[in-house]
DNA sequence: TTAATTACAGACTTCACATATCCATGATAG
DNA sequence: CTATCATGGATATGTGAAGTCTGTAATTAA
């Protein structure tokens, strides 16, 4: 039970475009260097945020990953569902009992959760600090 | 990303004891046959709630496994720390960095579900529920 | 047109952990 | 003493996370 480090990379990338310019691309090379991954592997994380529509992609010379759109909007929910996938973190017996209360409990407090990471955006936080340190 | 089999297979062996009598012991055997799990596998599970102080076990014969003291006062969270351990779902690098803003906010959305799991007792969904099927 | 750069996709390996099973040991009631 | 019951350790086994490797496609610069 516990978050993927692949959640923690997509987080601090995001963070890092975010307080970077979100103009020019930014090359999975120089993204992953801050991060000490690997960027073939992060390149497979990076492509999750893309096929999620949170950012773009551009290959050849000078090219990378950008923010785009509403990215102001992006929310840490946002991500973590692009990377985890959306399924609940309480799945017994596949079927869904509307009826049971053990399982209504269980959804709900994921859903207090999941309300908290929805109203906190990335570029709060990008604006609040330029944070791009990275320590271990 | 998911809760263990094992805390759903406590969740329900506790709804189960706080529906029966709390004065008799019941043997995993019975335990086990109501949720199709082996008794030796529970039997580890249930270990962790007596280790916790959740609950109390006898040998013997006549033994199992039985309610103690102020059984009504167990919340969902009690049981989920006592099997999936209390460890932190965002482990990121170690160290905790009360300054970073990605881990607050991580940990800020871990303490709301927290918090809701902390606020529901066992006993209040038992009294309102005869809660013993498994369906699958 | 060619070469360098970059993202992407798939196969693959490795590792940690969840999910058990089996058996020996110890405690206890009758 | 014996049947019953929990406990602990060792041991599979399966699954998913984490990471590597390699080829392919797209795009730019020369
Ligand atoms: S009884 Fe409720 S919690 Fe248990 S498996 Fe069914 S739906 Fe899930
Ligand atoms: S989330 Fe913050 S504390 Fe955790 S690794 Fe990233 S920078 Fe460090």
């Amino acid at each position: 039970m516990k978050y993927s480090k692949a959640t923690n990379y997509a987080l601090h990338t995001m963070m890092h475009m975010m307080a970077a310019s979100p103009d020019k691309p930014i090359g999975v090379q120089s993204l992953s260097e801050a991060q000490r991954v690997s960027p073939t592997y992060l390149s497979k994380i990076l492509t999750k945020l893309v096929k999620a529509g949170l950012i773009e992609s551009a290959s050849g010379a000078n090219g990378g990953y950008r923010l785009k759109g509403r990215y102001e909007d992006i929310s840490f929910l946002d991500i973590i569902h692009a990377v985890e996938g959306t399924a609940s973190l309480f799945d017994c017996c596949g079927s869904v009992n509307s009826e049971c209360l053990i399982h209504q409990e269980m959804l709900s407090a994921e859903a207090a959760m999941e309300e908290k990471l929805r109203n906190t955006r990335i570029i709060d936080l990008a604006k609040r600090l330029e944070h791009s340190h990275r320590h271990g």
